[in-house]
DNA sequence: TACTCTATAGTTAGCTG
DNA sequence: ACAGCTAACTATAGAGT
């Protein structure tokens, strides 16, 4: 707390000169093609020092090449379709993160936004699945079977994770039951803490047991949902 | 899919060598103290590169000093302290891009997630609230008066954000009504699905109106949801 | 709209206190 | 567990295609 240094001078200038590093992957596990143009980056970076003490020719050189990054305030994107195209950046970035510390730390993880054009996406980290799935997957490639894994899978966490499936009734139904089962724990849970309401406090704090934690805080929302699912196996 | 290039060598090698840039930042607003001790970092650089040829003797001079960053795989890490200290660091990282994307883009996002040791965290970015919390602030601060403003809108977002307030039954009874809602909506969508049934695919994906989307797929897991809520505003 | 590219802004692994 | 540090790694702004 408090105003720790406010409105410094915010250019760290730092004369930065590097040779590229350019890596690339495509998922958390190998290293696919590596193609990256050598020289380049290089000689500009030289020259953006040599003229550091003259912040407008940089800015000229920097607008001349189609230069790198510029920072940027964490404020709203008036440019609408900005808006959109930093959305679908970050989205991404946020997403593959989220599946990384779903794997690096064998976690449950769920993401849920909303496109400034109201579309929705859903992520579902899989915790063990994943490596179940492998371990399931050579399994039956040993019994020489031929069964689909997602199908297998796909009573308890298929309509979760796929964004086609979405449309059967089947899979509405088994919403319904999950949503109904929400209800009751909730419900539960009010019960025990009517229970409790003359407890101390501290104590009832220790009454929530494995609620599915309902999301509906976005009563007043209208969005159109056309393919409101990304799984993020892949 | 396809397999596109397994087993690359990774090792990017990349003779990197570059002059600091420790760039730090509290918010994404201004620019907070910005502080570094000059100098350490590039000899060290400079040092590396000389030794380059020899990855011994870089591994042991990295680690007599405080050394930077190596390239992980993701994969499961199977020490626990570790995977709790990743948890933390990365789970900071995740919450910071969530925040900064629902201001930047002006969306509504929510993450959920559960600690290693099951401890769940829900951050709720808060779109345009942010902005209107602000506006409401000098509003009241003009009039004023004394107003709280997270009791004023406590009856609409306390209860998803104040992690102490989950014990009051009120709450709760929001929070249920809540639930009914969603589940009164999947029915209704379960109800056009079924009238639907039988006309084309790509028509069928267009009836999914303003879901609640209910998350209610940890049902097998057990946590101990103490303080359970992440706001993301500070 | 989506993809590519460059170079930099920002994140974080491994240590230390 | 938490905060700080360094440097390597990674995400991404802006512009082009």
């Amino acid at each position: 707390m408090m105003t720790k240094g406010e409105s410094t001078d915010c250019s760290a200038g730092s004369s930065t000169r590097r040779l590229m590093t350019t890596s690339k992957r495509v998922d958390g596990e190998g290293c696919p093609r590596q193609e990256r143009r050598e020289g380049g980056g290089v000689e500009f970076s030289l020259i953006l020092k040599d003229l550091s003490d003259s912040p407008a020719e940089v800015s000229q050189l920097r607008r001349s090449r189609n230069m790198g990054r510029v920072k940027l305030k964490i404020k709203r994107l008036e440019n609408t379709s900005g808006r959109q195209i930093t959305y679908s950046k970050r989205r991404a970035g946020i997403l593959k993160k989220a599946k990384e510390l779903s794997i690096l730390c064998d976690i449950d993880i769920v993401i849920l936004m909303f496109s400034p054009t109201g579309k929705p996406t859903l992520c579902l980290g899989e915790r063990r699945m994943l490596e179940s799935l492998e371990v399931l997957k050579k399994t039956f490639k040993k019994l020489d079977h031929d069964v689909d894994i997602q199908d297998f899978l796909g009573t308890r966490y298929g309509y979760w994770t796929d964004p086609d499936n979405i449309t059967n009734i089947d899979h509405i139904r088994a919403m319904e039951e999950s949503l109904k089962d929400s209800l009751s724990r909730i419900q539960m849970q009010k019960e025990n803490l009517s229970k409790q309401q003359l407890v101390p406090l501290e104590i009832t704090t220790q009454f929530h047991s494995g609620i599915h934690v309902p999301l509906g805080m976005f009563g007043e929302q209208q969005p159109q949902p056309n393919s409101w699912l990304h799984g993020n196996n892949g």
